[in-house]
Parts: structure tokens; C-alpha cells; sequence
DNA sequence: ATGGTAGTGGGACTA
């Protein structure tokens, strides 16, 4: 089973760029991120030619989650934590696995209201996991954290220290998060490789790879046997037009 | 500390 993780920023303008992608790459799961567009308008039709099942916990013009799946969902969750507002989590079944897919707050400077929210948000989802999930739960958390983990995460961890995205605050509750036994997928294959997910759409970020790896998958024990590789796919941030993320995948057997 | 770009929706806000 493959299943990647994609920050699209905006589904619809990014639709020809995903469509294609899927056509050329086969996924059995996609969880997308930011897709600001209210569920009614989410364009289910070309997904479902593509033999999706298609689960959207949308909203206007901002953040916005989905789960598309080959395999049929045998429960589907929105809003999991409970002052969720902002549309940020969406939680699916297939085939025995939960799929957790989170849009994390991309906060602010700090003492801010949003950093604070954001901080507040990491908290609530450990509190989550800890609540719904049991240790030998088959159990997948991917999306964009928002959060670089450690300095290899970041192209320049000097500079970027204290920034938002790579803050000992923010650093310390995914750690926490971390520590529920969840197994950053990347890792298990690519220990010590600077690989970034997401790249500034200023200053040509990408071209000189000034990146960042706030993008993950992480497992659960219960799935660390049947994790067989997982990489980030950096093709399509190459195109035109395309979204200043990039998707992560992983292969489960 | 600022600016650089992008999406939405037709200005300001978020990222």
C-alpha cells in the first residue's frame, strides 16, 4: 500500500498538477492539505474517474483536509479535536489502518495569539492520540506539521533558529507527539540525508533547495514490520504553477 | 527587521 501526504495550496488551482501526478504515480492513499474550498465545490468527478473514494472536510479559502482512497473508508472522522474550527483534521479507516490527516496551525512570532494556537493545537493531538488510540492500533498520522523536527529538517538551522517553523517551543510538542512510539517513516530510510518537503515560493528557494522537511508520515509499532520504504518526490515541485510543498510518500506491504 | 510569492476573491489575510 502506498500513501503519501500533500500540502496542495488550493486544490482546484492545483487540480491538472494532481490529476496528472495520480495518473503517472499510483497512490492507494492521498491525504491532501490546504484546500480551501468548501466541501460542496471540492471536485470529486475526475478523482472518482481515477477510482478514488474521495472524504473532504473542506472550508472557504483557507486550510481545508481530505483522504482519497482506492480501497473503500470503513468509517470516516472530522473535526477530531474538539475546538477545531479551522478544518485541519480528517480521520479515515481502510482496510484495518486509521489515517489521521492533520493540517497543523502555521502559527506566528512569538507571544502572538497564533503561536500560542498553535502550541495549544500540537497539545490537543497528543491528547488525542492518547485518548483514541491504543498501542497496537494499526495507525497512520501524516500531514503538514508545520514544524521542522531537528536541524538537519532545515537548509540553514543557524539562521533560521527562533523562526517560525524551526522554534525550541514548537520543536518540544511535536517531540511530544513523537513520543507516543510513532515512527517517522522518512527516517527509517533515509537517517541522515538533509530532504526537505517544502520550499519559500520567495527568493528562489527551490532552485538553491533553501528548504524545509515539515512534512511526515509517521506509523505506529503495529506497522513498523510492514514499513517498506518511504522518500519525498521532488518532481513535482519542479513544474510550474505547482504548490510550494511537495508530497512525502510511504510504501506499506 | 524587512521583503520576497501565491491563493482567494476582488481587499486583506494567511501562509
Amino acid at each position: 500500500m502506498k500513501i503519501a501526504t500533500w500540502n496542495v495550496n488550493s486544490v482546484r488551482a492545483r487540480l491538472e498538477i494532481l490529476l496528472n501526478y495520480l495518473k503517472a504515480n499510483p497512490l492507494d492513499v492521498i491525504a491532501l492539505q490546504e484546500l480551501k474550498v468548501v466541501d460542496e465545490q471540492f471536485p470529486y468527478e475526475p478523482f472518482k474517474e481515477l477510482g478514488y473514494n474521495v472524504a473532504v472536510n473542506g472550508q472557504k479559502a483557507y486550510n481545508g483536509v481530505a483522504i482519497l482512497s482506492k480501497l473503500p473508508f470503513t468509517e470516516i472522522k472530522r473535526d477530531v479535536i474538539e475546538s477545531d474550527r479551522e478544518k485541519r483534521t480528517i480521520q479515515a479507516e481502510v482496510s484495518g489502518i486509521k489515517i489521521l490527516n492533520v493540517y497543523f496551525p502555521h502559527g506566528g512570532l512569538k507571544g502572538e495569539e497564533r503561536f500560542f494556537f498553535k502550541l495549544e493545537f500540537y497539545k490537543m493531538l497528543e491528547n488525542y492520540i492518547k485518548r483514541n488510540l491504543l498501542e497496537e492500533d494499526k495507525f497512520v498520522l501524516l500531514g503538514d506539521f508545520n514544524v521542522a523536527r531537528a536541524e538537519i529538517d532545515v537548509w540553514d538551522p543557524e539562521l533560521l533558529r527562533g523562526t517560525i517553523g524551526f522554534m525550541d517551543e514548537e520543536r518540544k510538542a511535536i517531540e511530544g507527539i513523537f513520543e507516543l512510539g510513532l515512527i517517522d517513516s522518512l527516517r527509517v530510510f533515509h537517517e541522515s540525508e538533509k530532504i526537505f518537503t517544502w520550499w519559500d515560493y520567495r527568493a528562489s528557494s527551490f532552485r538553491k533547495n533553501e528548504g524545509m522537511r515539515i512534512d511526515y508520515i509517521l506509523v505506529s509499532s503495529a506497522l513498523k514490520e510492514t514499513l517498506k520504504n518511504a522518500f519525498v518526490d521532488l518532481t513535482p515541485r519542479k513544474l510550474q504553477g505547482t504548490s510550494d510543498h511537495t508530497p512525502v510518500i510511504a510504501e506499506l506491504t
